[in-house]
DNA sequence: GTAGATATATGTCAGTGTGATATATAAACC
DNA sequence: GGTTTATATATCACACTGACATATATCTAC
């Protein structure tokens, strides 16, 4: 699932500027995948060498220029080729967990502040998620409302178990303050 | 947190080599954090060049050789600064959420087979964090319990939600199936 | 016994993605 | 009047991934 796969994604909702598609797949698996500017309008430009997307150049008075994309009857096809082709992993690479893993070599305090970051992260997604759950989700397909409440659930057990146990850590923290007296 | 600072963690444990420190970090947080040998022994090259590893080839006689790395004071400095300026991000990647989220373009067989795959391995992942905090887990350090604690925590909220809601995802496909006949 | 898989061991390479930076306009806010 | 926020596109150095290449030894199944 590379960011040429996202876009044409992105594009099976309607017709789209790479801003648009950025804010679009944030707003919708952001939270499960991120996409930078970096890879999208260069993706996009490959795009429409391929011939999967077609490009209009939009003036605008009030606003900077767009280019506006707009998925070809082959960019559909390549979409739903490309998505039988990915094998759906699931990746988490997290920083926070490796200096949870090597606690006793950081400062309590430096970890504690650490923790209430993650923490933070967590209760704003499980309250963006409950919203969109009880409003606009009602209306959406799905899966989207599936990969929603996946993250619902896992988000919340997180928050749940960072709350409950973080006072774990100060003793790893304690035991290097020990080792170093 | 760079492949070069994970090298630098792995050898707080001990001595090893490009090959036993990829075990050493997929043993430990390999579940939440994935390194590659092509990242790994870049990574080695430079932190020797930079004097923070000592590194001593083996001759070995049953098997290859290998090259043996030893943390200096320097690399044990680098290692506790490195961690300081790290902003402790947790990240995911899951094309699985993507695919789930795009289920409408999928068929219901290949939704549904690689939904087997991440509940399989969301089952092995709990298992083993179970067995580990009840064994070795014990007389690890806090920090390593506390990320295996969160990985079960989170993996089994996981697993529950998925075996709980796939069905919803046979109307996704179905939706499908019926727009195309 | 021998064929094939698995484990040990190190490395490269093309392609892809990230974080930072650059540029420019307009609206909203204080 | 000045700062921040939003719209809009793009590039660059660097890091990482997945696939491949190479070599030896052990373990398993027939």
């Amino acid at each position: 699932m590379d960011t040429k796969t996202l876009c044409l994604g992105a594009l099976t909702f309607g017709d789209a500027s790479g801003y648009e598609i950025k804010k679009c797949l944030e707003d919708s698996i952001g939270h499960f995948l991120e996409v930078s500017y970096a890879a999208i309008y260069p993706a996009l430009a490959d795009l429409h060498k391929q011939g999967l997307v077609h490009c209009q150049e939009v003036r605008q008075r009030t606003r900077p220029d767009k280019k506006m994309y707009r998925l070809t009857p082959a960019g559909r096809q390549a979409f739903a080729a490309a998505l039988l082709q990915s094998q759906g992993r699931h990746k988490i690479r997290s920083e926070f967990l490796a200096l949870v893993f090597f606690a006793e070599f950081l400062p309590a305090s430096h970890l504690q502040r650490i923790v209430d970051e993650r923490l933070t992260e967590f209760d704003q997604f499980v309250q963006l998620a409950e919203e969109w759950l009880a409003g606009e989700g009602l209306n959406a397909q799905p899966g989207a409302r599936f990969a929603a409440g996946y993250g619902l659930a896992v988000f919340r057990a997180a928050r749940d178990y960072v709350r409950e146990n973080r006072h774990l850590l100060d003793e790893a923290a304690t035991a290097v303050a020990a080792r170093e007296a």
